[in-house]
DNA sequence: TTGTAGGCGTTATCAC
DNA sequence: GTGATAACGCCTACAA
């Protein structure tokens, strides 16, 4: 196979015995160019298959067209549903997408980020690990006058923009239905509070609890990451009392799925024994033969949401550090798995 | 906030009276730059909070560090835990990973490829949508001199290299699997025969029959999409006639998916009724409550592979257009799906 | 050991 | 309308 070296605008001008101020001006499409001359420059530049060297034209205007998306997890549904939509909205602007995940550490974070910022991104979509504590890195990428969009994780850092769910309504509205569904005593797996969606989502449970008038067990609360062995444990753990709880709130649908091991292994039912209510709508959640009720956290609207705002900022409709807060509306879907009495 | 602007190597020249060859030297440790210049130079970097530009370095080398990953979707488990691992490989090497998903649409494979080339990618990992059957974009990037590595849905075009799983082998264990547990009408839900993977999934079912001498009843077969509504519409084509199947080989889990709620749906009952096993190990398939036997196609050492492949080449170690196609083992997991006589 | 200068591919600012 | 030329930030012969 023959290699095709990448022609140029100088291969053109070469060619024409033109300038390449004039061949830039053509393939730009410059009012000022003769017909003729362009009709020229064009049938050339198809010839020679020449095609636009981004890399030049970054460094030229200082724009890379390229975006780094940096997420704790790829394989986690909403995080990649969340990414596909900001690509789908983005690469119609010609923007390049770049990912990176952290794993939840706060080390691989910043690493990326940094290395982002050498790459001369045009703008960071960033979903905080539940390590980050500290805003050194963030404040580096306003410094270099680049957005910073959080979504669904984000940290209070001004001048950024962000792009959540109103966790806080989610949890007391699946509190409130498990309550409706006649449970009395309800378990919470949560997360990091490190993460203000985890404290959100406790706190929406514990209020709908105070606003039913019921206690909250502290025995049958349960701290765990988001994975299927925190599930078994948190189940092992919140059911090793005479006094058992009658369902579960998890801040996570993953530990759900390992719960739900242990509560087979029992020989319990769901929901005849325990009702059950999750978070994040992962896809496995209605696929089950009893579907978990979980919160849908609107991830295609939520990654275009974030890219219109990166949008916005790129082609300075809006200030740079105009600190842009959305929060959207999750939506509960309650499902068998805390449907006590269905027909 | 004050911006600060990037400080650059004349940033560091300037302010040390040193020319900027020196400072290059010093910041690339190169061994000829006085140890004490050195310093000084180091120092003031630090200082001046320098960071290299990668765009001019990426313009000056030829070498952008980036790499472009193409795929069907991104939200299938199967996909990003194949970006998550070229990713993760990746990322230690300092390079850069960009996405794009096609839809399976061919022409948005195409533009994103184009798109690739100009950003001027060192490589390109691409598992092909199913409309592909031009190869002049494949072309293309081979005639630009970067290496195109497909990955689970390859094309056959001389000069690029592939991972890929044994589909044959695994379809035929699969099934097996199925016969030995008294399965003898086996329905097929099949995918688009253009592509490699499905073909070979089919014909190791195919044999598999034969080598049990069994028949293959046409009736059987459904030729869907990887989506819940194709695994709908195929239990429901496979169960009209008063002949009934007793087990289903899907080439995807998401068909599984859908066939299940039609399962449900009609009273039926599996294993007893009905045999099933699927195809990729989505994370739904293993947390049902009857979970589902599947193949798992390796994802991970499908990513690395892939991304092994594509650093030996650029470090010239492998010559760019040597064909180096792996085939990685699958591993068929039995589950409570298609194990009729459980103990 | 350090400095000068050219070039990577573009665009933009001047002239002509 | 078109052509020289500088500039983006970096590296690297080649000179000194």
């Amino acid at each position: 196979m023959k290699t095709k070296k990448n022609s140029t605008i100088h291969d053109i001008s070469k060619k024409l015995n033109l300038s390449i101020a004039t061949v830039s001006r053509a393939l730009n499409n410059s009012s000022k160019v003769k017909p003729r001359t362009k009709a020229k420059i064009l049938a050339a530049a198809s010839e020679l298959n020449y095609q636009q060297n981004h890399v030049a034209l970054a460094l030229k205007s200082g724009q890379s067209k390229i975006v780094g998306v940096v997420v704790p997890f790829l394989n986690h549904n909403f995080f990649s549903s969340v990414i596909g939509s900001i690509e789908n909205t983005l690469s119609k602007e010609n923007y390049h997408v770049a990912i990176y995940q952290t794993h939840e550490s706060y080390e691989t974070e910043v690493k990326h980020i940094k290395a982002l910022l050498n790459a001369q991104v045009d703008g960071i979509f960033l979903s905080a690990s539940k390590e980050t504590k500290d805003y050194g890195h963030i404040n580096e990428v306003l410094e270099r006058n680049k957005p910073l969009i959080f979504f669904d994780r984000k940290l209070n850092v001004p001048g950024t923009s962000s792009v959540v769910i109103d966790d806080f309504k989610a949890a007391y509205e699946a509190t409130t239905h498990l309550i409706k569904q006649g449970a009395k005593k309800i378990a919470h797996f949560a997360g990091d509070f490190q993460l203000e969606i985890y404290q959100n989502r406790f706190n929406g449970f514990i209020e709908a609890l105070k606003d039913n008038h019921l206690d909250f067990d502290k025995r049958f609360f349960y701290r765990t990451d988001q994975n299927v062995e925190g599930g078994i444990k948190g189940m092992k753990s919140i059911w090793q009392y005479k006094d058992k709880p009658d369902a579960i709130f998890s801040s996570n649908d993953f530990a759900v799925g390992g719960a739900i091991q242990v509560i087979r292994e029992y020989g319990l039912s769901i929901p005849k024994d325990l009702l059950i209510a999750g978070f994040s709508n992962e896809p496995f959640t209605q696929f089950m033969e009893t579907p978990i009720s979980t919160v849908d956290q609107a991830p295609l609207k939520m990654g275009e949401t974030a890219a219109e705002i990166f949008l916005k900022k790129i082609r300075k409709e809006e200030n740079l550090t105009k600190e842009n807060s959305i929060i959207l509306n999750p939506t509960f879907f309650p499902r068998a798995s805390s449907l006590k009495n269905r027909s």
